[in-house]
RNA sequence: GCGGGCGUGGCGGAAUGGUAGACGCCGGAGACUUAAAAUCUUCUGAGUUAUGCUCGUGCGGGUUCGAGUCCCGCCGCCCGCACCA
């Protein structure tokens, strides 16, 4: 080893060839080595990679790399999310082929990934937008439907009318389309549907077995699902009409003290027909904010309907009824009986209409009159409920229900917010459904040995509308059961399904069939799933099910398909901006366009002065983006590795720093000399750092399969620093080999070329994670605290293990200590061995 | 509004109820050099009458021999959301 410099520019693609070459990272799924998944969310061809997809990637690298030195067969693949809006949308405009786009984008972010050295089996690398890949979907599809777990139902779509497409929500801006800046309709279509709710339940039920998983995760799948149980009961109207709600608290049915429908309630719009008051009511909230921050902090608005409901348990009650703007029509009936006294939203109605506002739950039965000056959801006993005075909240639910149902007026009632998954989109680039419409047979799948059903390559995307419908011939076919002429489905499946099954496909990719059972056993479920929290509900929820729903047809054996779930955060980093001298408006500028000088900066192009915004997520409105590329040409792969893995706990968000990246390629070069004094000959002893180097070894493996690289990071800073320091020994050598080994999931080219220097049999990628001496693992030596009172004075250091008794006494004997003490009586002493000893004086 | 999370030096952050600030970045001083870069050494929470002492983990209380950590009440920031009856 005599050049003094690490060169990436060399080194970096020479080993990436030497693992190709060597097929390093393809699993073998015979192996008899135990198995391990590792999977990080694929991502969506856009064209470039960004540094937040490094940091996803980098993570599940260093675990990959890692679990393959400790003796696992490792599965790390890569794939491509591929169909999707954004190829459409470029394909407008710019005129190429959805295709073609999507192609050119794979090839180039395959080649950008492989420039950061990721251990990736590339032989399973697939995109879902090959018939190879959805032709197997398709074949799913059919399957699911005939254990009729697929619908079809009429449900509504934003249309616009301009563009002759159906929009998504995130493409439709205060009711217009995002392209067209058209007036949005609301189109009813018949439309594909999966029965995600027939597993509501068991969704449910799984997330409590997912330990895995973080809480927070797990919290909003929860509540997504959002199961509750409650009364459904029938309110008998003065106008002869019966009216349906839904209650979760039926114990509270004495403190109702009116009723409410929403806007859009079959009651309210009926009485809108002939009541124009009524109708600009409604209109009126339709015209506000729909998101719930909006709805919670708007004023809540009614409109008294004059009509009156009968209170079922006290039929000289009448309770009016107003439609209100705050009663959601997609949840339980659309009404709700309202209980000012024990719901907030009710309370602040009540307040506003000066309605009565009754207390029904007390802390005791003595506080039945307490006045409420807000509403109280808490447990307690039932106050002014006649039949249900005295009773528990939870019996007083019960009596209410049982009451009901023997009365016949109402039934015990399980709602879920979670709806049944609508798949339909009616656009080109995606997964073609696999039905054909016949006028005789209705709907009939195609046959599977007709699959895949083939996306029209000759399509003309500048002309509005599906391209999928207006095709020339595409569509027209026969009927596979009585030879008609018939039509094909026209509607695409929605991608979330793309991504619910592509982590089965890249453990077992058959020709004939979505993947062999067998296999998938040998690898799923995932260990450790990787990828960002903005994916936390939808296409987790999806994947679940979707896994769920291939088991109970018995194509698999696993019900949940990620054991383990980590989310990282965002790389993040400053902004740079002037103000518009026209319109005030910030102009942001690339940290490339920007130079950064101790408080201030300027810009480079004009030497003016620039103003530094806050840390924000890199985004390309902001223009505080890094690209992948120019830093891996600037300081190699491994020290964008390190700077990804350094600093910040790996949930939280990492601030992208130039000074950052510099320091991490200048501990690269120091490693590189470090490595370059490894002496194989050396002789001689050095206790103190042979135990350093087996805790930092344990530490450091704990670290990595807790995921927190940061403290694994610093722990090798610090046996680094020591070895510096350490003269010329054994176990000085020793070490330095350690810190090779330990990098080597990290920093893998360096660790390679280094390897190769100093003799190390093989591919470092092949080699073992260094072995750990547990007696080495603790000192012989401790240090102890002294405090008086709580307070440090002093520290010892003693033989590890020494008796409290004595310990006691060195303590006493010191002369800081006796400082502190000031003569006073010593009351007590807390010895705590190996740790510290406490004086109370 | 509800749910969740987080508040520790100039910055990112360490810390099984037991020596707060590990490790890194920034910054200061010095060595090497004709010089610079690189590298190395060293200092770096605040205050102070400096071998010491006092204060210090968002704020106010509490439990404890001992609290960044546990409990109660606030404040602020971030994320999620569906007024879910």
């Amino acid at each position: 080893m005599t050049e003094t410099r690490f060169e990436p520019s060399q080194a970096d693609g020479r080993w990436q060839r030497a693992w190709t070459d060597a097929r390093s990272f393809e699993a073998d799924s015979g192996s008899t080595k135990p198995k391990i998944y590792v999977l990080e969310m694929f991502p969506y061809p856009s064209g470039r990679i960004h540094i937040g997809h490094v940091r996803n990637y980098t993570m599940g690298d260093v675990l990959a790399r890692y679990k393959r030195m400790t003796g696992h067969e490792v599965l790390h693949p890569m794939g491509w999310d591929a169909f999707g809006m954004p190829a459409e949308n470029a394909a407008i405009e710019k005129g190429v082929h959805p295709g073609a786009w999507t192609y050119d984008n794979i090839a180039n972010m395959k080649a950008q990934l492989q420039r950061l050295g990721f251990a990736l089996d590339w032989s399973r690398e697939l995109a879902t937008c090959d018939p190879a890949y959805y032709g197997h979907e398709q074949a799913l599809f059919i399957d699911l439907y005939q254990a009729g777990l697929v619908y079809r139902k009429e449900s509504a779509v934003n249309w616009d009318p301009v563009d002759q497409t159906v929009l998504a929500n995130e493409q439709v801006i205060d009711g217009r389309g995002w392209r067209s800046n058209a007036l949005v309709e609301k189109r009813k279509l018949n439309q594909w549907f999966l029965k995600i709710t027939d597993f509501a339940q068991d969704l449910l039920d799984g997330l409590g077995t997912l330990d895995g998983w973080p809480e927070k995760v797990r919290l909003m799948q929860e509540n997504w699902i959002g199961k509750s149980q409650g009364l459904q009961f029938s309110f008998n109207l003065t106008n002869g009409e019966t009216l349906d709600v839904y209650t979760t608290r039926p114990d509270t049915i004495f403190g109702a003290s009116f009723v409410a429908v929403a806007p859009d309630h079959p009651l309210a719009q009926a009485i809108a027909a002939n009541n124009c008051e009524a109708a600009r009511f409604i209109e009126q909230c339709r015209a506000g904010g729909t998101t719930a921050a909006e709805l919670e902090t708007a004023e809540k608005l009614g409109f008294d309907t004059c009509i009156a409901a009968v209170h079922p348990l006290d039929p000289q009650r009448r309770l009016p009824v107003y439609i209100a703007n705050f009663v959601l029509m997609d949840y339980g009936t659309g009404a709700i009986m309202a209980v000012p006294g024990h719901d907030q939203r009710d309370f602040d109605f009540a307040t506003k209409y000066d309605l009565p506002i009754i207390r029904v739950v007390a802390s005791s039965a003595d506080a039945a009159d307490a006045p409420l000056t807000e509403a109280e959801a808490g447990d307690g006993v039932l106050v002014n409920s006649a039949i249900l005075n005295g009773m528990s909240v939870a019996d007083a639910k019960a009596a209410v229900i049982g009451r009901a149902e023997s009365e016949g007026w109402g039934e015990g009632k399980t709602v879920w917010r979670l709806r049944d998954w609508g798949v339909s989109r009616q656009r080109y680039w995606g997964t073609p459904i696999p039905f054909i419409h016949c006028d005789a047979c209705g709907v009939v799948p195609v046959p599977k040995d007709q699959l895949p059903v083939v996306l029209p390559e000759d399509v003309d995307m500048s002309v509005p509308g599906n391209p999928l419908v207006r095709h020339p011939t595409w569509k027209h076919t026969q009927c596979p059961s009585c030879s008609a002429e018939a039509t094909r489905e026209t509607d695409t499946l929605d991608t979330f399904i793309n991504s619910s099954w592509y982590f089965l496909r890249f453990a077992s990719q058959p020709t004939d069939k979505p993947f062999d059972t067998a296999e998938i056993a040998q690898w799923m479920p995932v260990a450790q799933y990787i990828g960002g929290i903005e994916h936390a509900i939808l296409h987790l929820l999806y994947a679940r099910f979707w896994t769920r729903a291939l088991a109970h047809i018995g194509a698999l054996e696993v019900k949940e398909p990620f054991a383990s779930l980590f989310t990282q955060g965002m790389v993040t980093h400053e902004t740079y901006e002037q103000k518009n001298p026209d319109n005030g408006q910030p102009v942001y500028f690339t940290p490339d366009e920007v130079s950064r000088s101790g408080e201030g900066a300027v810009r480079i192009a004009d030497g003016s002065a620039i103003t530094i915004g806050p840390v924000v997520k890199m985004s390309k409105s902001k223009k505080n983006v890094v690209d992948p590329d120019a830093i891996v040409d600037r300081f190699g792969a491994d020290a964008v590795r390190w700077f990804m893995l350094s600093d910040s706990p790996p949930e939280r968000d990492l601030p992208w720093s130039a000074a950052g990246i510099e320091g991490c390629a200048r501990f690269v070069q120091r490693l590189w000399r470090l490595f370059a004094q490894y002496d194989a000959a050396a002789t001689g002893e050095d206790k103190s750092l042979a135990r350093k180097m087996h805790q930092t070894i344990a530490a450091v493996a704990g670290d990595v399969e807790a995921l927190s690289f940061n403290k694994a990071v610093a722990r090798i800073y610090e046996l680094t620093s020591a070895v510096d320091k350490a003269a010329a020994s054994a176990d000085r050598s020793a070490a330095i080999r350690a810190i090779l080994l330990l990098i080597a999931p990290m920093m893998p080219h360096l660790a390679e070329e280094a390897w190769e220097r100093i003799g190390g049999e093989g591919l470092i990628a092949d080699a073992a994670w260094p072995a750990v001496d547990p007696a080495l693992l603790v000192d012989d030596e401790v240090t102890i605290a002294v405090q008086v009172k709580g307070k440090l004075r002093d520290t010892l250091t003693v033989a590890k293990g020494l008796p409290s008794a004595e310990l006691e006494a060195l303590a006493l004997a010191s002369e800081k200590v006796q400082r502190a003490i000031d003569g006073a009586e010593v009351r007590k002493v807390i010895v705590v061995p190996d740790r510290l000893v406490n004086i109370v004086a």
